[in-house]
DNA sequence: TGGACATGTGACCTTTTGGTCACCTATCCT
DNA sequence: AGGATAGGTGACCAAAAGGTCACATGTCCA
């Protein structure tokens, strides 16, 4: 499996997904914390952190007994500038197209 | 499931991916077409192309006994929107940081 | 008309994924 | 020391995903 493919698949889960968007918000929780915002077992968000964390989003660090995450933003920009940013381009011409029909409207 | 979830499910296979970038470099193939670009009967190519229909990001046309598949980005450019996006800003005071850490070296 | 071609459906199979649990280890703190 | 707390492992399970096949329908064209 390909680095980009880990990211996207990582990225497919919304679980996933909310605990980016957590990180996002707020660096370097733990575990637990993570667990108390999920209606899930610690031991479900644990596999998902762990994906994170092989596709590179996420990166922990141990702390005494805790285990702090912080998020990595870089895979994503990754995957964005390989693949997703050509499909985001504006057809510009299209758009002109459309203003020159709408300019012929009474 | 939502619809960001089903297109962010629809982009994390490496084939469909693929598929899109066939869809990307020309539009309007038939099946058959695509089957023979890929290393799989008609009926796994079907499977991942009923996926990308039903996240939007491929639009089917029917001609005569053959169905036309065209790109649709728009799937991508709102999941890019409302979510990737604010990953993706960049870090500008981190960056000025460490230029003005570089240029303090002799 | 009838054969070749393009696509569709449902059954079926295997692997992966998402999730839980019992049990274990390490650390903290009184 | 020893209980409470934070985290880790492996087995296990159900559901979903990825893929193939036999068979069926609709369309083209000589």
């Amino acid at each position: 499996m390909t680095d980009d493919d880990r990211v996207f698949k990582a990225l497919a889960d919304p679980t996933r997904r909310f605990l980016l968007d957590l990180l996002f918000a707020r660096d370097g929780r733990t575990l637990t914390e993570l667990e108390s915002e999920l209606d899930m077992t610690r031991f479900g968000v644990m596999k998902h952190l762990r994906v994170l964390e092989e596709a590179g989003l996420v990166v922990p660090r141990k702390s005494g007994r805790e285990k702090l995450h912080f998020l990595n933003p870089v895979p994503i920009r990754l995957i964005h500038d390989r693949w997703i940013d050509k499909y985001t381009e504006r057809h510009v011409s299209a758009l002109v197209t459309l203003k020159a029909d709408l300019e012929k409207e009474p």
